[in-house]
DNA sequence: AATGAATGAGCTTTCATTCAT
DNA sequence: CATGAATGAAAGCTCATTCAT
């Protein structure tokens, strides 16, 4: 522990260009399943690797320790979102479509991977210091903003209301976006209809909400 | 951390009379910025202890176990922001009104305490399924359900649209509530203008937002 | 490992007035003879814990980690030889006396606590860099520069012969001294007579050697 | 460490014609560096084959495991130093004559290679008995016992003291030696002159002392 | 001969919980 | 009420060793 020990043999970052090892990707899933149904603290190296069928030390061979792979899980799924949201922000449409698009691509997202999207939005701000100062806080800061820019850019050209801070509408809208997601994770939020379109009733009424909320004053049509 | 063990001597439940000792208090209040800071898994008894300026032991003498103790913590702060709820809806005033008095009333209190905000809000529904089978989940959901009456009262008025779930309307106000808390605590949203006023600019951008996605169609009169 | 923690609760340094709790010294008892068996990696916490008959958990209450324990363990010894060297040195008689006082005064402890001084002489430089940087390369320096003040004040007096370095004859000095030592532990060295006086004849012949080698040009008279 | 496992299909030991494979002479160099800066439990295999520029499971194509290959390190380092003595001792001169030609020797190859003569001289007797129990020990023993021929051989012509055990003698002239190179490995012993002629003054004082610690009772001539 | 991914036993360390005083 | 020494189950991490390629 306290020895100086000289760097591992073993690369725990990839180079670059190399195919991900399949184990590895099998150890980076179970650790966002173990992740999303127990916690940072309560998600065990032992469940990880039982989970992908792994020995106990091949997690140590592909990371470094358990914050280097559970901040792996992070990074991961945040490169998939901010993806989209940069994919949409930089798309066609107005500053309404583009928030749909969001609210949108979340439920869908969640409706066929809800424990990925737990693992995203349900523990921001819930992990240790340490795993956030990583990559995740940066990268959530910038999913905010994104959003913001959108909502900047909806102000500039009068669609959307103009007396609202950006960076606060944007919190607004993700906060509701994630509290919803959270409710309907746990059972609070039950949606009525054919479990098919559920989420999509769901979809649907908080993108009204939510539109309402930040457009310019105006006759809502639907 | 649940394993059931030999019965204790001292109740750990006051008697509904006496007054409550000064020491359980100190602990209590110490476990309310222990877990702020540091989490659940991260709020050692240690800390607590040393916090309060009490002995180890002691809170053993006053908390069945940590499971309790945190308990505790979430019980007292919920139990306040669940009377103060309560007292918003049967008081007078419109929907629209108690949903402003709502929003108000968080950000006002995390004005003076934010650290005891950041564990009720922050927390929930994150902490180990042990916690929360306790008591929290359920006033976490009294919390929404009565937010969800006020919802549907208005709605039934008139006042608020009634295209949208009150229960889904209630959740994504919670969550806008929730995460404008989250980023005045992490900073991401930054207020202008004087300190003294800064939460009160948020508050008014927050609640017209929020009111103009909930409110029947009308022409924003501000 | 990576979280921040805050300082302990329980002191592991000892308050300097307090008396030594027993089962401390029952740990460092322990430590020192399982230590001397199997050396610094070979010393398993759980060996000294069972050997000192305290739970496991114990030996972490009173030491911080294994490197300390050991450290404390290094210190105590150490702290015996070197207060004896300096009443040696600093005690009346000549410089041979001081000379032969400081190999029978090893002998002799060597007879009555074999494992002790194994400890003291046998892991002398031969443990991991972190534990010597504590307090022992200090201390195994300063009971040189003790033996080459002996020799240097015996130099000066013309006791001793002069053509030889004080530090380096010091060093061969404790140098024959560690390894007869050694040689009687590891049976290598198997002296003659009655078990009682066996230590002492080894001692004689010690003595004699090394003085002959340091002594002034003289006539030898036994 | 010495789990009984399956035979390997290669063989460990070289057939006694073959040339030594180039990567197994790295991998002993490279072993022989990583023991003499860490020691025994700090030499991880896989410091020795990143240090000798080859794949991991090299090492254990050539050397059975752990054990064998520090063990082969030791043997090497010893078979050196062994064929030394014994030379030193069938050649020709007097007592004294042979016991500064070891000496001299030793010291002279420290000049050169310090690290092995540390792996040599500073671990004997400090490595766990699985490795002793191999051949070191017999070697260190066998090393002792040539000196202690040599003290003999001078008892009985006169030129040596014969109130000294051989054995006790051989015993702490290496001790003396052991030492002096300890002393220069870490610094303790500093010698002053240019770096040239440093080890060669202290040869000459060290030569100086352990002669006249061992000679017959005669005016010292130098 | 050579490679390095894969395995898992073993060890250190943490911390909730108990208990004698 | 109050104290803090004592306990021991769990979990993280290391590294010798194996094996498929």
């Amino acid at each position: 522990m306290t020895s100086p020990r000289s760097p591992r043999a073993t690369p725990h970052r990839l180079p670059p260009d190399a195919p991900e090892p399949e184990k590895r990707r099998a150890i980076l899933h179970a650790a966002v399943r173990v992740f999303a149904e127990k916690g940072y603290h309560g998600c065990r190296i032992a469940d990880v690797a039982r989970g992908a069928g792994v020995a106990y030390g091949l997690v140590y061979h592909y990371f470094k320790n358990k914050d280097e792979l559970l901040e792996s899980v992070f990074a991961e799924q945040w490169a998939i979102l901010l993806a989209a949201l940069k994919a949409i922000q930089e798309g066609p449409g107005t500053a309404s479509d583009k928030i749909s698009g969001v609210l949108g691509f979340v439920l869908d997202v969640f409706k066929t991977a809800p424990t990925a999207v737990r693992v995203l939005i349900l523990e921001v701000a819930r992990t240790p210091r340490v795993l956030r100062s990583g990559s995740t806080p940066e990268t959530f800061f910038i999913a905010v903003r994104i959003l913001a820019d959108v909502v900047k850019a909806g102000q500039e050209t009068g669609e959307l209301r103009d007396d609202i801070e950006p960076v606060l509408a944007a919190t607004g809208i993700l906060g509701a976006l994630e509290m919803t997601v959270t409710g309907l994770v746990v059972g609070l939020v039950r949606p009525v209809g054919p479990p098919e379109e559920q989420i999509d009733v769901v979809k649907g009424q908080l993108v009204a909400m939510v539109l309402a909320g930040v457009r310019a004053q105006d006759r809502r049509a639907g």
